[in-house]
DNA sequence: TCAACAAGTGGACACTCTGTCCGCTTGAGA
DNA sequence: TCTCAAGCGGACAGAGTGTCCACTTGTTGA
């Protein structure tokens, strides 16, 4: 997912349909957001936007693929700064300063669209989405450029999923809910790609 | 849960219902470990168990209070080293040391008991049962033990969640999953544990 | 030994959610 | 304007949940 643009040219879209897209994403973001994203059901997304079942599943297949839809455009914004964007969140920093951006960005969209990662995460899990393989290929690529070592192969594999873990939407709610700021969380996180790529 | 040891005085379990607790309990790990545990329901446990739905929830509110019973004395053996047994894994040992010992005893425990851990996940989340307060609250006094500095005051408690976030069940299923053996996982975390705390 | 009765049992019930199916409607190209 | 595939939406069957309550059974005291 949200590797490469798609939209290569399928027959085209008839207007009606792409009313009902719109109406579908307008609707359950709106539900997201207003209320626990895991208690959001198929029902009340077609509920909400005004079509019926059988109109929505032609879409979605559940209302995971529908958070998914909505953070794609975020995910893939990032993810242009990470590969092309400035240092020291694009290429050319050191790899802890590049950790530490890639947290601190991760953290930001986490605060901004927390109700549509965890509404992404229900159902299927986490590591089965493309985004998360990306995450981790990035992370593995700074991680294996530090580590100087060779013989570290499947340490830096393990590494680069340790890394991650930090970043686990559940946890970032669950900080959030005990009063911690995004800045703390940062600062901490940031405390950890010095201490770990030093 | 599980901080200490409780049957106070309850009027008395009659003999009927004490077998067929044993019963749902035997049956429900037969079932949490030959399939995805998630995927265990109230009616298969009731079923195997061969007892009415209604027994079944007069005991056990949902599926994962089942995994939790069955995981407790397992986690309860594990909280009694880390208060009261040897170091590394008991108190004695520098803190970078016992937190190693701690991920590598956690590594243990979730190969040996997966099933358990994943099923008792389901439905209300991780961070609320009573054992992650334990190992939360653990690797908190291990990081301010290490920390001289008096300012890192909710520094040291993000960084204790921030540590137990790769423990994550499913982050270790996944890392079985594709190959890794739970040496090399401890070998990763054992280096973790050793940078963070120097 | 035997009531008496509280504790325990289990299946029926009413709900909610899921995913599919299919007859009807409608937009867009000829 | 006609045609028809694309699109629509509600009905349906199936699975799971949690509750309720009439029936059964273990335990206790006489």
């Amino acid at each position: 997912m949200n590797l490469l643009a798609d939209q290569p040219e399928r027959p085209r879209e008839r207007a009606d349909a792409a009313r009902n897209r719109a109406r579908v994403l307008e609707a359950a973001a709106g539900l997201f957001t207003s209320r626990d994203p895991r208690t959001v059901t198929m029902d009340d997304v077609a509920k909400a936007a005004g079509v019926g079942r059988g109109t929505l599943y032609r879409r979605f297949p559940d209302v995971a693929s529908i958070a998914r839809a909505l953070l794609d455009e975020h995910e893939r914004a990032l993810q242009e700064k990470l590969l092309r964007g400035e240092p020291p969140l694009g290429p050319g920093a050191p790899p802890a300063e590049r950790l530490a951006a890639f947290y601190a960005a991760m953290v930001e969209l986490l605060d901004a669209h927390i109700a549509l990662v965890l509404g992404a995460e229900t159902g299927p899990r986490r590591f089965e989405t493309g985004a998360y393989g990306f995450w981790r290929a990035h992370v593995r690529a700074l991680t294996a450029e530090h580590t100087t070592t060779v013989a570290a192969g499947a340490e830096v594999d393990a590494l680069a999923d340790v890394l991650l873990a930090p970043l686990a939407p559940e946890l970032f709610e669950r900080l959030r809910a005990d009063g911690r700021t995004t800045t703390e969380i940062t600062a901490t996180l940031t405390n950890l790609a010095h201490r770990v790529l030093p």
